[in-house]
RNA sequence: GCCUGGGUAGCUCAGUCGGUAGAGCAGCGCAUUCGUAAUGCGCAGGUCAAGGGUUCGAAUCCCUUCCCAGGCUCCA
């Protein structure tokens, strides 16, 4: 009667007395994990330390260092935040603040017309810091929407929440900020700060304090550009400060590799102010790399079957009408030119003409799948601050492909696209793949309920069939049709959507495209949408990133360089030089005007893969000391041709379907 | 497009209170001739993003435009 019993996630079974709280449990357990304790996780339901268990429960203790743990620490040190704020500046409006990955943020609005700066956000830490170090508890209350109304009178985006909340209108993040549609939870520190919040909260703001405020940015209230834009404090939050360390070293490194300073280092590209935002020019380090790039893919869409065509830049505005782009997506075209015949738009896509050629004359069931490939450049006039690098720009290049096939060869395309892609994507390094199936959203959608069906599940048999780990965006679809979208793991743990596998059942309708089938009778085929790289400019975004500028053999724009120990060392590293070039390698020398040490130490700065250095023993011996990217070992008097030799295998090699 | 912060030599950056432009690296020249991550000396390099304004005087203060960064929104 006054003893309770829960059950701990090793399966044992405890017994406490009755009213004992999560905090009373944890001391019970032991003193170290007492003091670590954050919150008490009560069949699956996160609660307050402070909370009596109930009977019968499955409880488990929170700590710090765990997913679940660091999600309540940053949860909790964003109210830190909003309490800070509110100390700094009396009258600030807060409006939410969740923990996200990595860390949390808090959106405010300060009285008058006042905004954060920079500089602003020592001066909130270090607040943040004194509200840590008097150790306050977060006490939780309840009240009704009535009340909970009138003690939020003041901060107008709190009473939206409560009054959307209490409406049943309320989006899911809401949910968290209140308890139900009829309570209202806050929790209150010392000082008169309240803030609404499910919780549950660490017991005190002692326990926080590894943790650094990052950056200030402009977000919309609700997410909705024709709302009041709201100032965002965004901040990162970890279990001790060696976490806190390693998270800020990560960045430093990503920092490093980010591929527009690598960019510009390697002299790949640049996007000079003159031509305009989001162009860039290729320069002829970088063009090299690009025409690997290019003929590696061209080299496999003709192993693949596909067919390659050529379409133009400048298209009239009936073919966009026609496919019912224009309505959708006028905004992020270029203004159209108006000509003595007609209005003209650059082109932001392929497959419309692509669809004219399908068209171009009856077609048979005896040429499907018709495999339609293009290096085709688009523009899109994306809005000024999307712009990202390579990773967002307004021309680019899609290594677009468009596949017409029957109902019947659907499940066998997609199988053998998926495969393709991602034998494609493996020669360039990648191994780590997942997917993202999108469905059909119930809202907007052309086709047949039964062709959505059997085409998303001719996508879902292809991902379970390659053991490829896919979640399923539901409702993610476009109208057109479901989609594969393919993310790869990069180096560093990052992942970037690259490829699309797209099923289109608009295009055909729109353009009315048929084929003859074997009965003689006109059919509709179904179109494919397919891009690997997505945008060659953004794959070789996420190439340099991937490998930190240190490209394999067959991409790197210079493969080998040849470096003579004295400058009478320089005809022979000549020799050797064209040896190589002659079988294909990209080698080059740099002259001995310098300390071979200083030329060394260039080479490997500029990350050539082969750094090859000739004294008077190679001269004599017609060999070459090897430097190889990576090793600090160099490989003495390797004989010339079997140097060559196997420069030229491992360049040959890069493209080698894996199965060989 | 919106919010905040920026734009100084090819790159990275300094430049105080408004007094007229600096460093390192890279480049070029000369010397150095060297066996695996920096040889020395010298030279050159600038419409301080662009335009306008205030001022005796503007890299510096104000306005407009362009470009960049981080976010938000958007992304066929």
């Amino acid at each position: 009667m006054s003893e309770l019993s829960v059950q701990l996630p090793d399966g044992t079974t405890r017994t406490l007395a009755q009213g004992t709280t999560g905090a009373g449990l944890a001391a019970e357990i032991g003193r170290r994990l007492a003091k670590d304790a954050l919150v008490a996780q009560v069949n699956e339901q996160l609660t307050d330390l402070s909370t009596p268990l109930v009977d019968g429960a499955h409880v488990a203790i929170v700590t710090p260092a765990s997913d679940l743990g660091r999600e309540i620490l940053r949860h909790s040190t964003a109210h830190v935040l909003a309490q800070a704020v509110t100390r700094l500046w009396p009258g600030a409006h807060y409006a939410i603040g969740p923990a996200i990955e990595n860390g949390f943020y808090y959106d405010f609005e300060l009285p008058g017309d006042v905004h954060f700066t920079d500089d602003d956000l020592a001066v909130i830490e270090a607040t943040m810091r004194a509200i840590i170090a008097e150790d306050q508890p977060f006490t939780r209350s309840e009240y009704s929407i009535d009340e909970g109304l009138e003690l939020f009178k003041d901060q107008p985006f709190k009473v939206e929440i409560i009054r959307g909340v209490a409406s049943g209108t309320a989006a899911d993040e809401d949910l968290d900020e209140v308890s139900s549609a009829s309570v209202v939870s806050t929790y209150a520190n010392a000082g008169g700060f309240v803030d609404l919040c499910r919780g549950p909260h660490v017991p005190s703001t002692g326990r926080l304090g590894h943790f650094k405020l990052m950056r200030v940015a402009g977000a919309y209230w609700r997410g909705d550009e024709n709302r009041p834009q709201l100032q965002r404090i965004y901040g990162t939050a970890w279990e001790s400060d060696a976490a806190l360390a390693a998270h800020l070293h990560q960045l430093e490194e990503a920092e490093k590799r980010d591929h527009r300073r690598l960019a510009t280092e390697m002299d790949l590209l640049s996007f000079p102010s003159e031509l305009g935002g989001g162009l860039a020019v290729w320069h002829p380090r970088g063009g090299i790399i690009r025409k690997e790039m290019e003929d590696y893919s061209r080299s496999r869409h003709l192993e693949g079957g596909y067919q390659f065509v050529v379409t133009p830049h400048l298209t009239n505005k009936r073919l966009y009408e026609t496919s019912g782009h224009l309505s959708f997506y006028k905004d992020g075209m270029y203004p159209p030119m108006e000509l003595d015949n007609g209005t003209y738009y650059m082109k932001p896509m392929n497959c419309p003409m692509h669809c004219l050629i399908f068209k171009s004359r009856a077609r048979s069931y005896r040429e499907l799948p018709l495999r339609l490939f293009e290096l085709g450049t688009v523009y899109r006039y994306e809005r000024a601050g999307t712009l990202h690098g390579l990773m967002r720009i307004r021309g680019f290049t899609q290594d677009d492909s468009h596949i017409y096939c029957t109902e019947d060869q659907l499940q066998d395309e997609i199988a053998s696209l998926l495969e393709f892609v991602m034998s494609v994507l493996r020669a360039f390094g990648f191994t780590d793949f997942t997917a993202n199936l999108s469905t059909k959203d119930p809202k907007k959608y052309v086709g047949s309920d039964e062709i959505w069906e059997k085409s998303t599940d001719a996508l879902r048999l292809a991902l379970e069939k390659f053991g490829l780990p896919f979640q399923i965006k539901k409702g993610d679809a476009a109208f057109y049709g479901p989609k594969i979208d393919i993310d790869v793991r990069d180096a560093i743990g990052r992942t970037w959507q690259l490829s699309t596998i797209q099923c289109d059942f608009n295009h055909p309708e729109r353009f009315d495209l048929e084929y003859v089938g074997a009965d003689n009778q006109r059919h509709r085929p179904i179109m494919l949408h397919r891009a690997l790289f997505g945008s060659i400019e953004r794959f070789f975004g996420v190439l340099l990133e991937h490998y930190a500028g240190n490209l394999p053999t067959w991409l790197a724009p210079e493969q080998v360089r040849v470096l003579g120990v004295r400058d009478d060392h320089d005809d022979y590293a000549r020799d050797v030089a064209g040896e190589l070039r002659s079988m294909g390698v990209r080698a080059f020398i740099e002259e001995a005007t310098e300390p071979l040490g200083a030329r060394i130490r260039r080479a490997k700065l500029e990350k050539i893969p082969y750094i090859v250095v000739v004294g008077d023993e190679d001269v004599r011996a017609g060999t070459v000391g090897v430097n190889k990217r990576g090793s600090n070992d160099p490989d003495r008097a390797v004989a010339l041709s079997d140097f060559v030799r196997a420069v030229v295998a491992e360049i040959a090699a890069h493209g080698a379907p894996e199965d060989e």
